[in-house]
RNA sequence: CGGGAUGUAGCGCAGUCCGGUAGCGUACUUGCAUGGGGUGCAAGGGGUCGUCGGUUCAAAUCCGGCCAUCCCGACCA
């Protein structure tokens, strides 16, 4: 482990990827575009993956697992869906390799080929309501509430550690419901989880709103997101829910018989959050000395650091420390007690701030003597010195204080950098100048929006939800029911 | 697919212009000291110089092809 980090504020791009690759989450595959998730990453993906899992189990949904192949003719099935996934599709289309003439190498075996291509699944709508077509018969089968973990591939041309892999690991909801409503009111419903889970677990502070038409998701009518923005000012979209209309209903003929008894298309949903969240998690928390993580998805909440010279001074303290931790333990506080001789406190100190553990406890000779432990919180680097005798109290409320405050940075931190303005011309300088989130007025014309793009980079993150005044577009004129959510985003 | 850059020890790099037989930092191993913020000193191990070909007495270095990676664009539910 080299020491130093890029400074966040010189170059965010290296920094991010460094604090990726040091804070040994992840790295790059040998595959472009690919990364490998090392055990400290995907310990937080497992964190994430727990927590999400509840919200979804006590809100009625079942897991259940699809094919990773997709069969090409699935895939064309709905017009929309397929126009926005086709560029960046994998395709397997043999099944054999065989040996090379020369022997030397092997070669894909063009005896081998498949009769329909199979395309690795980019999302899994269309094998999934090939499904549900044989599973839905009456209203007594709906609604169906199903989520899988599963990876899913899109071959991106460029790609980032965490925020934009080919492959990457996510989960899908996929309902079915008997009327529209029924299916808006799940669509709102797991967006709000999704929100609900950015802010008090992840303590990304998101806003929640809907997707303009040229954003939605191919093949849904509506696009629900939370937009959460970074600390160099760009945005990020943290999870989608999208309200799929009767479209794949349509596509794969997913009929029931409703209670008066005549045949109705079924109505869909689905959403989804991805290994993206801990990239997330990583850009809107951390500093130059490494990961700053919520207690609340931090692998490790506090690590204990024993100081000693001897073998015997060892011994003393981990009696203690043993004692401690049991108590932590019992609290239900994920604690880990570094012993280790082989490196030394300053490395150590160093090693697990840069991992982002929210609290380290530093126990030595001179603690043993006044009966004290060091405290030191991550978040805002600050160390006391607390007695023993009330450190099993002080700890779980010093994790709560980390948990609130860090939220509370972001969510100042996207405060200052959210600005209203009126004019295209504000509009452009304070994008240029300041980044962040700038709220606008739209005429609601896709026009317009692409002539933003296409002129500033700036997309439309979302319309939120709750209105708002209505006034005039600042490029157009026109009227508007509404400011928008403007960014430059990842 | 266009523009730019890079490929030398696990990692980060120098050496390339001006050809002469492989170097620095870090990591690793060993020893001694050290230990409340990435410890110091000493010794040691580790290299098809991306790949294929050409020029030359001699190539990491010059020339050409290929491959790979990174950055900028195009692309990005």
């Amino acid at each position: 482990m080299s020491k130093g980090l890029p400074k966040r504020s010189e170059d965010y791009s290296l920094w991010y990827n460094e604090l990726v690759k040091k804070a040994d989450m992840a790295e790059n595959s040998p595959v472009r575009g690919c990364m490998i998730i090392k055990p400290y990453g995907y310990s937080i993906w497992e964190k994430m993956q727990a927590t999400l899992d509840k919200m979804f189990k006590d809100t009625g949904h079942q897991n259940a697992y699809f094919p990773l192949f997709i069969p090409k003719s699935y895939l064309s099935k709905e017009a929309k869906h397929v126009d926005g996934f086709a560029k960046e599709c994998a395709v397997v289309t043999h099944y054999r390799l065989k040996a090379s003439d020369d022997g030397q190498d092997v070669v894909v075996d063009p005896d081998a080929k498949l009769e329909e291509p199979l395309i690795v699944r980019p999302t899994s709508e269309t094998v999934i309501w090939n499904s549900y077509k044989n599973w839905i018969q009456s209203y007594r089968d709906l609604p169906l509430l199903i989520n899988q973990w599963a990876n899913v591939v899109r071959w991106e041309m460029r790609t980032r550690l965490f925020l934009r892999t080919s492959e990457f690991l996510w989960q899908e909801g996929h309902t079915a419901h008997a009327t529209k409503n029924e299916a808006l009111r799940e669509t709102e419903q797991m967006n709000n989880i999704y929100a609900r889970f950015a802010e008090e677990f992840m303590a990304v502070p998101v806003i929640k709103g809907a997707k303009t038409a040229s954003e939605r998701f191919a093949g849904a009518e509506e696009t629900y997101c939370i937009e959460a923005l970074m600390q160099d000012g760009k945005a990020l979209q943290a999870g989608t829910s999208h309200f799929l209309g009767q479209n794949f209903a349509k596509a794969f003929d997913v009929k029931f018989t409703n209670k008066e008894g005549k045949l109705d298309l079924v109505w869909g949903t689905s959403w989804g959050v991805s290994t993206r969240l801990i990239g997330a998690l990583i850009m809107a928390h951390s500093d130059d000395e490494g990961l700053v993580l919520p207690p609340k998805l931090a692998p490790i909440q506090v690590v204990i650091v024993p100081i000693f010279k001897s073998d015997e001074q060892l011994e003393a303290i981990s009696a203690k420390v043993h004692a401690i931790r049991e108590k932590l333990l019992a609290k239900g506080i994920s604690v880990k007690y570094d012993d280790r001789d082989t490196f030394k406190p300053g490395w150590k100190f160093a090693e697990y701030e840069l991992k982002g553990v929210p609290v380290r406890l530093a126990i030595g000779p001179r603690d043993l003597e006044n009966k004290t432990v060091e405290v030191a919180r991550r978040d805002t680097k600050e160390k006391q010195v607390v007695n023993l005798d009330t450190l099993e109290d002080f700890i779980p409320s010093l994790l709560e204080d980390i948990q609130s405050n860090i939220y509370q940075k972001a969510l100042t931190f996207r405060q200052e950098n959210t600005r209203e303005v009126d004019t295209y011309e504000d509009f452009k300088i304070v994008l240029d100048e300041k980044g962040g989130f700038v709220s606008a007025h739209w005429d609601g014309t896709a026009e317009t929006e692409e002539k933003i793009k296409e002129e500033t980079k700036a997309t439309i993150r979302c319309i939120p939800f709750g209105g708002g005044t209505p006034g005039k577009c600042m490029v157009t004129g026109a009227s508007s029911a509404q400011r928008v959510i403007f960014a430059r985003a990842y």
